[in-house]
RNA sequence: GGUGGGUUCGUAUAGCGGCAAUUACGGCGGACUGUAAAUCCGCUGACCUAACGGUCUACAUUGGUUCGAGUCCAAUACCCACCA
């Protein structure tokens, strides 16, 4: 099976500005190809994901994926999808922004592989020369403004309240620009992105073809849509991040073991790389037992493995199987320890569980699960709370260090999956 | 510029002068279940108390009337509708 027949398989073709051109080209020898990512904050997320996973994709069918770090176009801010003009970030920002994420671009692609590594590219390093007149020049002139203004994305602003500014008028210029530099020194002949690129992608594709009078293609992949209308990789607690140090690889594994039963299978196709017969065994066996969540927990597996790592992977698995297991007897302390470290642990001085100890409500404010003690008790009386994974009714119940595991720790818990660490010290 | 209507707890709404203030949604907790969906129950201004209960801060802003004001009056700001 080629790549645009297993990427048209599994959902992941949105539009393409000449798809059979392409399907014929891609058949001949290796394409190289881009998609960009702009530094809007100093990590990705998940909805990110997919550019990425998708690059993987058509490295591993043999061409050569570049990956590119917006340092120039995330000055300037892309409208595409936004209803407001944004604020600018401090060059500092920037600088910290694009170091951060070039880390997280270099995670999925292969840099080191014989036929065709991976290569990771900024575009101020081009952008950043160029003097202004020379721009309007040479790129300036080969856009209409009657065009831009019927882009997608410019519209909507023009006909929303706030408008635009012509700073974000002139983002499609640059990225049109970036695939104009690609396709003339590194031979770059395709660029991915979401549907919502689609305006800035052919952009590029009107450029390479007028100044250069070379095929050019773009390809984009649908945005995700929940069917409550609320956006894919949000949660309570904010975006779902790559970088594990905002987002714990054990909080990553547990975004995806809870997608809803209506995606699952769609997610499969999309983020992870399993093969297509595969996922169509296991949307089988999940359609026949949905209640074991096979599809749900090979999907956080895949994925988290994908970003994480395989040892990271396991470990939260074997987390979340104690956290969602029942009881703590039996658990080695080495296990233990691993949870402990998925969860957030405040200390506490071992002289306060002696005697009659800590009473439980001030060591849930303690341990950060309640903001007052007005708020522990009625959470408490609501038996909503958990000590040591046995629930506790009595308000008045002390915290002493009998209830110490392993001499340390003491596992608090509210409802079903917020839990607390109260270490001794 | 003129006339009328509006501004209430995350959002949307109710509120003949005694109100921490209705209802819905959301949020949190519980039951059922599959760490789901649907459904049902409890909590939902903040803080203190084992508890009865208490303290503080709130209905755009400022000032007034009143024992008492989200509620009445006046000015200011912002929003909406109609007219020009």
């Amino acid at each position: 099976m080629n790549i645009i027949d297993d990427l048209r398989a599994r959902g992941l073709v949105a539009d393409c500005t000449d798809g059979e051109g392409l399907a014929a080209r891609l058949a001949q020898k290796p394409v190289t190809l881009y998609c960009g990512f702009d530094p809007t904050g100093d990590s990705l997320h998940v909805g990110h994901l997919m550019g990425q996973v998708t690059m993987r994709r058509f490295q591993l069918a043999g061409h050569h994926p570049v990956a590119l770090a917006g340092g120039a176009t995330g000055m300037i801010g892309d409208p595409s999808g936004k209803s407001a003009e944004r604020n600018l970030l401090t060059r500092e920002q920037l600088a910290h922004n694009v170091s951060c994420i070039k880390r997280q671009l270099a995670r999925l692609l292969d840099f080191d592989c014989a036929g065709n590594p991976a290569r990771l590219v900024d575009n101020a390093d081009w952008t950043a020369p160029l003097s202004y007149l020379d721009f309007l020049r040479d790129v300036g002139k080969h856009f209409s403004v009657n065009m831009m203004v019927a882009k997608d994305s410019v519209r909507s602003r023009m006909e929303g309240d706030n408008g635009i500014s012509y700073t974000e008028f002139s983002y499609m210029l640059l990225q049109a620009h970036d695939f104009y530099h690609l396709r003339r020194t590194c031979d770059c002949e395709l660029q991915i992105g979401g549907s919502d690129q689609w305006g800035n992608i052919t952009a590029g594709t009107d450029l390479i073809r007028k100044k250069l009078g070379v095929p050019a293609w773009g390809l984009t992949f649908p945005l995700i849509t929940k069917s409550d209308g609320t956006k894919f990789g949000k949660t309570e607690g904010g975006a779902v991040w790559l970088d594990p140090q905002k987002t714990s690889p054990y909080r990553f594994y547990q975004f995806f073991v809870n997608t809803e039963d209506s995606m699952v299978v769609q997610y499969l196709n999309k983020f992870t790389l399993l093969p297509l017969d595969q996922i169509a065994a296991l949307a089988a066996e999940f359609a026949a037992n949905p209640g074991a969540r096979a599809a749900q927990k090979a999907l956080a597996r895949e994925v988290t493995a994908l970003v994480h790592g395989k040892s990271a992977a396991d470990d939260a698995i074997r987390a979340s199987e104690i956290m969602f297991g029942g009881g703590l007897e039996g658990i080695s302390e080495a296990l233990f320890n691993d949870v402990v470290g998925e969860v957030p642990t405040k200390p506490v001085e071992k002289a306060k569980l002696e005697a009659s100890g800590t009473v439980l409500t001030e060591a849930l404010v303690l341990a950060g699960l309640a903001q007052s003690k007005g708020q522990a008790r009625k959470d408490i009386e609501a038996g909503g709370v958990y000590l040591n994974n046995q629930r506790v009714t009595d308000v008045a119940r002390g915290v002493t260090v009998n209830d110490l595991l392993f001499g340390k720790h003491i596992l608090l818990r509210k409802g079903k999956r917020t839990y607390a660490v109260l270490s001794a010290r």
